[in-house]
DNA sequence: TGCTTATATAAACAAATCATTATATGATAA
DNA sequence: TTATCATATAATGATTTGTTTATATAAGCA
């Protein structure tokens, strides 16, 4: 009983957190791609600090994780977190975003480092 | 390509819709009963305009619909609705909260007019 | 008719949210 | 070292959110 009022909090607060444009489509791009910040600046095309502080929140419920390489820190979704497979079947019914990252590539400003 | 851009709108205007406890478990109740409002109020400990007003968000993206027996109003979740699929699917992963009607049953306080 | 019950709407307000600008930190390159 | 690039954090502010109390509407009943 508990335990479900607990899990029933928790979905709640994963799904208020993905129930933001520039989150959920920074979810959806890391299913299939690591990203780092500069990236998601210019995709999003809002301030560096507002995609910092998207993964943060991101990143403070464990949904991703963080790697530094080089000058770069990119972010991919981790998938030892509790609750991966409730929101990798979120994911999946929702319209592949990789395009995006191809308009990068093609305008080279795609971080291919290391 | 602009399909895309809205539906992922429509994505994270459903999440964030549903990111809050009360109208999360609202709509799994809804999943499979009718309730009406005085069901809710009793459920959530919280005033009947507050549970209206989560009606109401909920009734106007058209995930509920509403039926009026009687003096009560039921509520019941839309299946025409055109998000339908992918809300359901986000229930399944849900815990089932029916036992939170059970305890009204119990209660006597239960709605099963008409 | 007037009283009660169920629900909706309006108004008000504290708290949360999402963006911005300014600044700090940390790695790399000259 | 100093300058630059990438990122994080702090401070700020406008907007949104979720609640409450007060009030309106609408049905059922004496």
């Amino acid at each position: 009983m508990e335990k479900t009022l607990i899990e029933m909090e928790k979905a709640a607060m994963i799904l208020k957190l993905l129930g933001d444009r520039t989150r959920l489509t920074m979810i959806k791009l890391l299913e299939n791609n690591d990203c780092c910040v500069c990236e998601f600046v210019e995709i999003f095309q809002v301030s560096q600090p507002s995609i910092s502080q998207h993964l943060r929140k991101l990143r403070d419920v464990g949904l991703v994780k963080e790697e530094r390489r080089g000058q770069w820190i990119f972010y991919s979704l981790n998938k030892n977190n509790e609750h991966y497979s409730f929101v990798v079947q979120l994911l999946q019914q929702l319209p592949d975003q990789d395009y995006k990252l191809k308009e990068l590539e093609e305008k080279g400003t795609r971080i291919t480092c290391c």
